[in-house]
DNA sequence: CATAGTCATTGACTATAGTCATTATATTAA
DNA sequence: TTAATATAATGACTATAGTCAATGACTATG
């Protein structure tokens, strides 16, 4: 990220207007009613610029998918140490459902589960590495540690099973569409996981 | 079902022709790989005779999925009566999960995950009659009824519960590419879940 | 400051799922 | 048997995501 030369910053401006209009036209109609010609249309791009800046057009939401990292990293520096493991990964989820439903949405959390299923390679799931992963398995080692919850699993296979479980209430609410209250499911789906992998 | 006319058994072979081509089809090349034109073409039929018996490419492959409701059937029919119900569950879970791997295989359940997130109504999950929903159920209700689970939840969380287990287990198994075992996996996750609401 | 090279940009083009007005064929009624 | 009706089949057409060879504006070098 050293000094940016002209074009580099021209082509950034490009694609932060494509980017920018395409989320503005999603929210208005849904991402299924958007055409990318409508979007390169109305951002005054063209086309072969999109698929310049954005291998498809699932990516163009995708990226701002990531912006949950910010979220994240927050939520941990604000963890008060002392809650019970229990607490911890209950006030996680809670705070992240809350966060996907107000902030990034439904319809974006759609796309973000279609893309798990098409494109296999670099889809944000896979990458183990990212912050919501380490996050819990951080928490899960301190909690064994403490004998908190059962050494029966490593601590890979226990993050795994809460993040499956998050991923498992996140599937159920694009495929129920009503009475799905997303925060209570995951509540009782969580509580549900979490006592099964007491001591 | 009656006598059919010589139109509708004629309609009947049509169909069957155009979908025993593209199962053919796709296990050999894949779901992906295989177009429309493609079958109805090997087929000897035409386009617009492929979408009067078939809603979207999708439904072909989706209808084979059906069949799942015999080896539930055939499941339910010779479980025995005796077993807990951490037994019955796990039972169901397992072999489920050998049908789904070694019958239906990869390519379909990522199609019927991908509809899933598509049409959000006749997709397979929503229609809570189905037979696996009414299976477990049963047995939910009945371990109620015996005092082996808890009673804060109604049997319809509970089985909504172990059904979302299983999506989770399945969802991920599209996820992770290699080093995934279904079976193994599901086996924790299931376990998980009914330690947590055992009584 | 001229010139070669790089790389963002372009839009016509391709691939493919899905539509629909028309045609062909079987069924029913007379 | 013939005419009217119903419905299965057709394939040219549309919609839309994604490609790629050509263009030319910027950059680096002498």
């Amino acid at each position: 990220m050293e000094q940016l030369t002209l074009r580099q910053r021209q082509a950034k401006e490009t694609k932060k207007k494509i980017q920018e209009t395409a989320l503005e036209l999603f929210s208005k109609k849904g991402f299924d009613r958007v055409t990318v010609d409508e979007i390169v249309k109305k951002s005054g791009m063209s086309k072969g610029s999109f698929y310049v800046h954005f291998p498809s057009k699932y990516d163009v939401f995708l990226e701002k998918f990531k912006e949950i990292d910010d979220f994240y990293a927050d939520f941990f520096e604000n963890l008060p140490i002392s809650l019970s493991f229990q607490e911890k990964i209950l006030r996680l989820i809670e705070s992240q459902m809350i966060y996907l439903r107000d902030e990034l949405g439904k319809d974006l959390m759609r796309t973000v589960y279609m893309s798990g299923l098409t494109q296999t390679e670099n889809n944000f799931f896979t990458n183990t590495d990212r912050k919501l992963y380490k996050i819990i398995n951080s928490i899960v080692l301190k909690a064994q540690k403490n004998g908190e919850i059962t050494n029966e699993l490593t601590s890979n296979e226990v993050t795994m099973l809460i993040t499956r479980c998050m991923r498992g209430t996140l599937y159920d609410w694009q495929l129920f569409e009503e009475g799905y209250d997303l925060i209570e499911e995951s509540r009782k789906f969580t509580k549900a996981i979490l006592g099964g992998i007491k001591v």
